[in-house]
RNA sequence: GGGCGGAUAGUUCAGCGGAAGAACACCUGCCUUACACGCAGGGGGUCACAGGUUCGAACCCUGUUUCGCCCACCA
């Protein structure tokens, strides 16, 4: 083995994480294998594991939320690449149709310019070249944080394979009446100028007026009541009211037939039933305004009543409006209740808290709008969705997830999916000038299918961005083209993502990707939390509460940020993360290494043999304890427990490895125990760093390469890299169940010696010369008694005595402890300052040697050893001999404490 | 209105049927040749409340209180 000792004194990941990124990435280790290429070759007897990464806006930059996500799915990638699986990791970019363009549109406002005044054309080439510019970045980013992706695969939502995927999907779904054209009342943002689906609008508490406005019967019937009074949040939409509605079973609905006269624009409207109605809310009657309120649409749709648009898509009032025409929708609002109150029919106003849309994407006010839209039939594409994981075709991470799936699944409503904007998949129909029909088509048709006219024009609308993110899974792999990784790496092996996009995507892709591959586009589905701030708040950049991904790298390096974000995940739970919890475990990379320096320190380049006759308990007890850690953590990666896994390899590391098996291993390690013994614990500490680093690679990437090329096991030393080593199993010739309880009794009698010594006050330099020990339980003591050197070592205590009565010690200056073993007491009279103690030896020493000195210059006197008598001499002889001994004692002695 | 989740040490959270745990923070000692990005020790908890199941409950069941989140046609 070849070993770098020569490591700095403390982790720095500068330069490491770039220096084997770089490595991996020449040497196209996360290239994934097409099959059965000459090249590639056959597929692994273990399988395949692919996953599509959720692609990220291209607009964007990495935030905590991706560098969490893609932590997890790298985690899983790095150790089933090591397990021997095919992995694929396929990357990508989302093009994120109105985000982008607003973004596109901000930066040319800077010069003046609106995308209107530059024309569809110039505008996309603008957002391609704003694309080309800055698209790269958040790839860039994910490098840095280690992601194990297949680089040479990674595709965009706009490239030309995966449009024609889109064209492909649309032309199929209509052609199955899955898609329709049509009038219908959708959710409009006038900021946006576009319409946007029932998902992208977000409600949000706002303050409002209730107006309460009476409405005169115009039947001359009602010469008591003289109308009926109606609530509403929205007094400008009363200009196109064509009917009041009550509940069929209220106390109203002895009306039902009447008519009552419309204020304002004097509109002679029925009064009808509808179960829409809730008798008990505001006065049970509710005006019916069919083109604005998307309940009173379908109350219109019912009961046939006219449409009566008053309100454009620019959030004006339209020619419908009288007088009001003109006035934006706030002014309108203003003046008509002006001019109600000054009929005398404005009954009160009262001041309320309701629940208004807003949109997703710029916060405006989402309006209730009648337009022609083209939408998706998703009712039949759902049922089969609901079916697949009900079968356990797709299992959801944590289960409680399909709760809310199917919740939504059951319930679901047409998607409306065509934008009023420009940057997208633009809609490939077109509409007949001459016949009116519309072709729908793969490739851009040269004429109408119907009437052969040449006149035809492209719907100018694009679709909906997650109408291409639905395709995603499949149309990254090449489809509809037949290809060998979509034969192999389809369906994917797992969706790591957020719940809040369970409905804009998963479930979308679970549709779409049954209906087209007649498959499910993933087995599992894992839904992480969200991570927040440290007082919980969502993380945004008005708050100014962001922790940047990036920033943390810098400061505390990839691997404790990657560390921290698996560490503190737990399934169900937000994670509230700040940067001195980050930091935390940027200790413990500092922790690992200079575990490994000093494990590299004392390793000598030949390799050693584990002899299980030269192991002593700490040994048995690491090793079993390893192999217990390697079953454990493949076990929580496999169920998606990464945060139980981080930690317990955080603890194996730390806790049992530093704290307890390096201390105790010191002594051999130094050679006190002689070669045999030297030799075991290097045999054993290698055994355990070689494991752990494997453990830990998928987590921590960089220091564990850097480490394992350090210990000689990287490609210096003629292996391979960590990231394509073998992942370890269980080896059961190391399982060494005894030496669990064992080393329990061992640490329990330490910390309850190491306590006892702190209450006595003793310092580090004062040595215990004994403490006494009351048990019963024999393998108790011949435990405690067969590590004395541990003990002496662990709590600088000279000597152990066991007693079965410890009676006639108890008086004065004692201190004692119980435990679950045994009773341990401490004398404070009895105790040996390390100073003084050394003295003593040097002094006894010193008198050793002068005896010595005067027998050996007896022994080299030729008239003594001719004249005393022979016996007389022997015994001079044997006392030197015996002097030298001692000496020899006494210096091993004085070695051992100094070491104390 | 429906659904989901949380309530455990000062704080953030693990634990989810068998003697209350971690990390920060706090207090006391220590620069002991792997590490002060460290070591050793310490204080601190009726595990939200009330019932029930069990030999045994923080954990299971039933309510209650309370804080979040999601969905829904309260005009």
């Amino acid at each position: 083995m070849k070993r770098n000792r020569d490591l700095e004194k403390s982790y720095s990941p500068e330069g490491i994480e770039q220096k084997w990124y770089d490595d991996w990435i020449s040497k196209d280790l996360f290239v994934a294998k097409t099959v059965n290429s000459p090249q590639d070759g056959a597929p692994s007897p273990k399988g395949h594991f692919s996953i599509v990464i959720p692609p990220p806006n291209v607009t964007g930059s990495l935030h905590m939320g991706h560098a969490f996500n893609n932590t997890f799915q790298d985690i899983l990638c790095r150790t089933r690449r090591m397990q021997g699986y095919d992995v694929l990791w396929l990357p990508g970019t989302d093009h994120a149709g109105i985000a982008t363009q607003n973004v596109v549109e901000r930066d040319i406002e800077k010069g003046g310019a609106t995308r209107h005044s530059l024309g569809r054309e110039k505008f996309v080439q603008k957002v391609w070249e704003w694309k080309e510019l800055y698209g790269n970045r958040i790839i860039k980013q994910m490098k840095r944080l280690g992601n194990s992706c297949d680089w040479s695969r990674e595709r965009f939502t706009l490239d030309d394979g995966l449009s024609k995927a889109v064209r492909e999907v649309f032309v199929r779904l209509y052609k199955k009446d899955l898609i329709y054209k049509g009038k219908y009342i959708i959710n409009w943002c006038s900021r946006c100028h576009t319409a946007i689906s029932d998902l992208e609008v977000e409600y949000e508490d706002v303050n409002g007026k209730f107006y309460y406005v009476k409405y005169p019967f115009a039947d001359g019937e009602g010469a008591k009541d003289d109308g009926i009074i109606i609530t509403t949040t929205r007094p400008e939409t009363i200009l196109g009211d064509v009917a009041v509605a009550v509940h069929p079973r209220s106390e109203n609905s002895r009306f039902v037939g009447r008519k009552v006269r419309v204020p304002l624009t004097g509109r002679i409207v029925p009064i009808i039933e509808d179960n829409m109605v809730d008798p008990e809310f505001g006065t049970g009657y509710v005006k019916i305004t069919p083109a604005h309120d998307a309940v009173d649409y379908l109350v219109g749709k019912r009961h046939d009543l006219e449409q009566l648009q008053v309100i454009d898509s620019k959030g004006i009032m339209n020619e419908n409006a009288l007088s009001y025409q003109g006035l934006t929708i706030e002014e309108a609002r203003k003046k008509t209740s002006e001019d109600i109150s000054k009929l005398g029919l404005m009954v009160k106003v009262e001041e309320i808290i309701h629940s208004l849309g807003h949109c997703q994407r710029c916060r405006t006010t989402v309006e209730p709008f009648l337009s022609e839209q083209w939408f998706v039939r998703t009712k039949p594409l759902a049922d089969r969705g609901v079916k697949v994981v009900k079968d356990g075709l797709i299992k959801w991470f944590p289960e409680q997830w399909e709760k809310t799936y199917f919740q939504w699944m059951e319930n679901v409503r047409d998607w409306c999916i065509s934008r009023q904007i420009w940057w997208g998949h633009r809609i490939p129909a077109w509409t007949c000038q001459d016949c009116g029909h519309i072709t729908v088509y793969e490739n851009d048709p040269a004429e109408c299918e119907k009437c052969g006219s040449i006149n035809i024009v492209q719907d100018e609308d694009v679709l909906d961005t997650w109408f291409s993110s639905a395709l995603w899974p499949f149309s990254t792999m090449g489809w509809p083209e037949k290809n060998p990784d979509l034969e192999y790496y389809y369906p994917t092996s797992l969706m790591v993502t957020g719940f809040d996009i369970i409905f804009f995507w998963v479930s979308r892709m679970i549709m779409m990707g049954l209906e087209f591959m007649d498959e499910v586009p993933f087995k599992d589905v894992y839904i992480h939390s969200l991570i927040r701030d440290e007082k919980g708040h969502k993380m945004s950049k008005s708050s100014g509460n962001v922790i940047d991904p990036l920033d943390m790298i810098d400061k505390y390096g990839a691997d404790g940020l990657r560390m921290a974000l698996a560490a503190l995940s737990t399934q169900g739970r937000d994670i509230l993360l700040s940067s001195s919890k980050i930091e935390t475990f940027r200790f413990f990379m500092n922790k690992l290494w200079n575990a490994a320096r000093f494990a590299l320190m004392n390793l000598d380049d030949e390799k050693k043999e584990i002899i299980f006759s030269d192991l002593r308990l700490h040994d048995r007890w690491i090793l079993d304890r390893t192999q217990d850690v390697i079953e454990s953590t493949t076990k929580l990666i496999d169920e998606y427990n990464i945060g139980e896994a981080a930690r317990s390899l955080y603890d194996f590391v730390w806790g049992d490895i530093c704290d307890w098996y390096i201390e105790m291993a010191k002594p051999s390690l130094h050679g006190d125990e002689g070669d045999k013994r030297r030799n075991a614990s290097q045999a054993v500490l290698e055994h355990v760093f070689h494991s752990v680093l494997l453990l830990l690679h998928p987590f921590t990437p960089f220091v564990t390469e850097e480490l394992w090329d350090a210990f000689g096991y990287g490609e210096k030393g003629c292996g391979k890299p960590i990231v394509i080593s073998e992942w370890p199993v269980r080896d059961e010739c190391f399982r060494f169940e005894s030496s669990k309880n064992e080393m329990i009794f061992l640490q329990e009698t330490v910390r309850v010696i190491r306590n006892l010594r702190a209450e006595a006050g003793l310092t580090p330099q004062q040595l215990v010369n004994s403490v006494y020990i009351q048990t019963e339980n024999k393998e108790y003591s011949d435990i405690l008694a067969s590590n004395k050197s541990q003990l002496a070592m662990l709590c600088k205590v000279k000597d152990i005595e066991f007693m079965s009565d410890a009676g006639e010690k108890k008086t004065g200056g004692c201190l004692s402890e119980v435990t679950a073993f045994a009773e341990i007491y401490l004398f404070v009279g009895d105790i040996l300052d390390i100073d003084s103690e050394i003295k003593r030896l040097e002094k006894d020493m010193e008198a050793l040697q002068k005896n010595l000195s005067v027998n050996l210059s007896k022994l080299g006197n030729e008239s003594f050893i001719s004249r005393a008598p022979a016996e007389v001499v022997e015994q001079e002889r044997q006392r030197s001999i015996e002097a030298q001994a001692q000496i020899e004692r006494i210096k091993n002695n004085m070695e051992s404490i100094r070491r104390l």
